[in-house]
DNA sequence: GTCTATATTGTGATAGAC
DNA sequence: GTCTATCACAATATAGAC
């Protein structure tokens, strides 16, 4: 495609993707979407048809961005504590980069859309298998206690995600005038979910 | 108020709070909640003037019942750890009883309504003082590590909170056809939350 | 490819009979 | 207190000129 073809369907993007992450697709309303970028809404439905086009191209690239990668930690090749490490920190870079993305796909994945879920299962999967195995060993070993893996990959997202899901009520929540901010307490976290993890596994 | 009066009134509630758990503000439809209890829209109008006054009803219901308690915890007078698994056991209930409100709560925060932020400090106050000072006597008396008592509560939130609000991902993310189902690993994880956090105190 | 103007449908809200 | 009928408007979507 031509550079300038381009170019207004990327703006058009760019300008979707904050209307509904910050809205959500019930919220969001096209107007907004054209006015961020001035053009008007028939270019929206010039480029992608319906609003639940344009929606779709915006959760696809939040769902896809939000799992990337994850699978390969887990496939490597390496030692577990260093995989640990490695999936931690590959998580936490996700919310530090783009902390509204988890939020917006739970949010959309509440609302029970049947044609989402499709979409997002298209863009998420998971292998565990070689984790699983990995962790299994390492018990028998008695590296690590004996724990279920996916127990463990649960206390790694919800350690590394849930604050940055919540951010917003966070920060009435935990914010008194002389801690550090609800920010503040994300951004420094990474040492302390490590920490957290790997005390439990060794026990 | 005579029974009779309230009754209407109440049901209206009941569905206004499963429509808007369902969809959320924007996606939540007052027709859908008159046909769930079989009156016309019109009596919605008479008991909650707007579409706002009946959501904020149900929105402070949500942040009341998500927090209510939570700082008579955190000021009891009881040992540390006795203190740690109580409120663990709290926060568990609470999505154990009522998986989507937290969700839902999250969802409405994230979206940037100016009125809500005022609702919810209203209702979610977290008296974390005492609890801080009783987390720095038992560091000053080696009994745990030193930790900030922020990230403490965190920990703690996260890892309560986040496999309830991420449950609708987690089906597709978590589930093998060997292991057990996503619901199933929230159910028991009362237990793994505590070990997790006490191990990360005393390591 | 971009615009203006308009069609079409949804939905929150009101008026008024019973 | 509950209903029917209707208003008013907002938002998606389309038609057609340039």
């Amino acid at each position: 495609m031509p550079a300038k073809t381009t170019q207004t369907r990327d703006e058009i993007i760019r300008a979707a993707r904050a209307e509904f992450l910050a809205r959500g697709y019930e919220g969001a309303r096209l107007q907004n979407i054209a006015d961020r970028i001035g053009v008007t809404k028939a270019m929206i439905h010039y480029y992608f048809n319906t609003k639940e086009g344009l929606f779709e191209h915006v959760y696809r690239q939040s769902v896809d961005f939000m799992f990337r990668g994850l699978s390969e930690v887990l496939k490597k090749d390496i030692p577990l504590f260093k995989k640990i490490e490695t999936l931690i920190s590959a998580c936490s870079d996700k919310v530090r980069t783009n902390p509204e993305v988890l939020g917006f796909i739970l949010a959309e994945s509440n609302r029970n859309a049947d044609w989402l879920l499709p979409i997002f299962e298209e863009h998420s999967s998971l292998e565990k298998t070689p984790f699983a195995e990995q962790i299994e060993e390492a018990a028998s070993d008695y590296i690590i206690t004996s724990v279920d893996s996916d127990q463990l990959l649960l206390n790694i997202f919800s350690l590394c995600y849930y604050p940055a899901v919540a951010l917003p009520i966070n920060r009435s929540l935990l914010d008194g005038r002389d801690g550090k901010s609800a920010e503040e307490l994300v951004t420094d976290r990474e040492g302390i979910v490590l920490d957290t993890v790997l005390n439990w596994l060794t026990a």
